[in-house]
DNA sequence: CTGTTAGCGCTTTCAT
DNA sequence: ATGAAAGCGCTAACAG
């Protein structure tokens, strides 16, 4: 492996040379910055940043931490994040946690031995608490993102869960749905209470009222077992609208009316928190309430920077971005 | 920052004592274990990851190269990928080239400075060539992924793409279709080379003229200009099937059917290589060649560590996944 | 079973 | 404008 003591011999200089030449720090005659930049290419030179970080006790490693990466909203936030950090010259180690605390801790412990500057933190649920704290006891800087943790309070960059599932359901209460089921993520998740929340005000503001038969929890991950949805579909004066709270429960809840035979939107209407990628865009007919998940990512890479770079720091930022209403052909006039 | 020393200091050992215990390595006292074990605990000791990886040479950081992190095939191999380098104790910094040999070129950059003990790359085309050479050079073990590089030889992880290509085509023929249109991916990629050698064998076997007015090259990523489709589709003799080379293609190919209001697949069947994800799976109805992709990248990372572990090795491995041909509504029966 | 020494590759500080 | 020495946190090699 070729060091700065390498490349000092054959330019008959010092290693601090070298080093002031990699750095563009100090004063150095035009001439040996010339010939040392020379050997380096010639002796196809690459810092260590191991070395470097150990002295300088910063790696210019940010770490990632999302909870589903087949979730398009996720992997646009990833992208987000990725070309932001990149911008700014970081590198970013990616986590997936699956919803899940286990694999959360492991990658919190994973983000600490590798002395991440700083962590962008989609949490699994209000249990992530104790990562949080454990993170913020060694004094790294943090953002969370997309859910928050009660009892923890940081930088976050959120989307407006009540709102989007307000204007959800007052759409399909525009069209003269007054049995609108809600399929949910956990209430462990502060998204999943947020638009139950938005879901149950649009109700009240409507003057509909809240049947809790109508509304089910399940994850917010991709589901196979749909039975559960029987008892819903199977009631006295059964849903004409579902609210899914996010893109797989949407496709969960499609799937699972397909193969009942009942068709959508004709007989139920079916709308969603966030959209579907580009490779379901094939036939663009789900009604949703899309994020900017790009969004999501960059702004989160910004604050986490800035809190890096000032750590004294003012007080702790949150950033709401609206979600959007786009009505598609998943939704229609109650039959 | 804790360290070893603080550590030692409060239990009365040495510091290599302490690392000792840390690593389970030498013979030590069970009593001093459980003490050294006690004050790291009330301590908060972490590890210094950097510290290690300086002296031992080692970072137990491997890199994973991806072309396009929204497309699903990617993110599954991610995930195949991911929990395999978990499960082995190794972190994964992920890349995106986006297609885009500068992008990689960077990435490679990246690469070489955290000195990572290992790299997963689906080069984004033949002009890779020279960031693996650079990459060889500094000894950094090497598997390719989905795609050879004519030139460089080493462990690989690829698909049947010729194989699959033909499958996909003989299937439509065997629906009677005849003028069959390929939309490809750039040639600078091993698979679209081989997919249109498939292509190209399915026409022979069966006795049909191959005529290069219904092949097109664009590139694996979503298109939003699809202008040139219609000199294919204005010929006189049009085509009455279309094969795409991916999954993002087979979307631009059907949507820009659909703006043109011809109707798939009644008057034009479409099939082709890779599944869609989870979340387009609403209305499963593209006629597929599906590859395993969480096993490209489960196996890549096996190949990858089994290298790291013994560099003198036997000769490259090149690991063949065929895809499979999965018929969905998408393709039928010529009218 | 435990400790001492040296050094991984780099940068900071203080000289010159 | 350049260099020497010391140290970041850790472990391999050798001592005892």
């Amino acid at each position: 492996m070729v060091t700065i003591y390498d490349i000092a011999k054959k330019a008959n200089v010092s290693a601090m040379t070298v080093s002031r030449v990699i750095n563009n720090t100090g004063r150095i005659s035009e001439k040996t910055r010339m010939k040392v930049k020379r050997i380096m290419e010639e002796m196809n030179y690459v810092p260590n940043s191991m070395a470097r970080s150990l002295v300088l006790q910063e790696t210019k490693i940010l770490s990632l931490l999302i909870t589903d990466i087949t979730n398009p909203f996720y992997t646009t936030l990833a992208r987000g994040a990725e070309d932001a950090a990149k911008r700014c010259g970081y590198k970013l180690l990616f986590g997936n946690s699956d919803e899940n605390l286990i694999k959360e801790k492991e990658y919190v412990d994973m983000m600490l031995t590798a002395r991440v500057d700083g962590v962008l933190f989609a949490p699994a649920g209000d249990g992530s608490l104790e990562h949080l704290n454990t993170l913020r006891k060694h004094n790294i800087p943090l953002v969370l993102l997309d859910r928050e943790v009660p009892g923890f309070e940081t930088d976050m960059v959120l989307g407006d869960s009540k709102d989007g599932a307000r204007k959800l359901v007052e759409h399909l209460i525009s069209l003269g749905h007054k049995r609108i089921a809600l399929i949910n993520g956990a209430l462990q998740v502060s998204t999943a209470r947020h638009r139950l929340a938005g879901y149950k005000e649009a109700l009240k503001l409507n003057d509909l009222p809240y049947d809790d038969r109508l509304v089910a929890e399940f994850g917010y991950k991709p589901f196979a077992d749909d039975s559960s949805l029987d008892e819903l579909l199977q009631l006295d004066d059964p849903p004409t609208a579902i609210f899914a709270a996010n893109n797989f429960l949407a496709i969960g809840v499609i799937r699972a009316l397909r193969a009942r035979g009942i068709p959508v939107p004709e007989q139920i209407s079916v709308v969603c928190f966030d959209d579907l990628g580009e490779s379901s865009v094939i036939d663009p007919f789900l009604t949703v309430a899309a994020q900017p998940a790009y969004q999501f990512g960059a702004l989160g890479i910004q604050l986490l920077i800035e809190r890096i770079q000032d750590k004294s720091g003012e007080d702790y930022r949150k950033i709401i971005l609206p979600p959007e209403l786009i009505v598609r052909s998943s939704s229609r006039e109650r039959s």
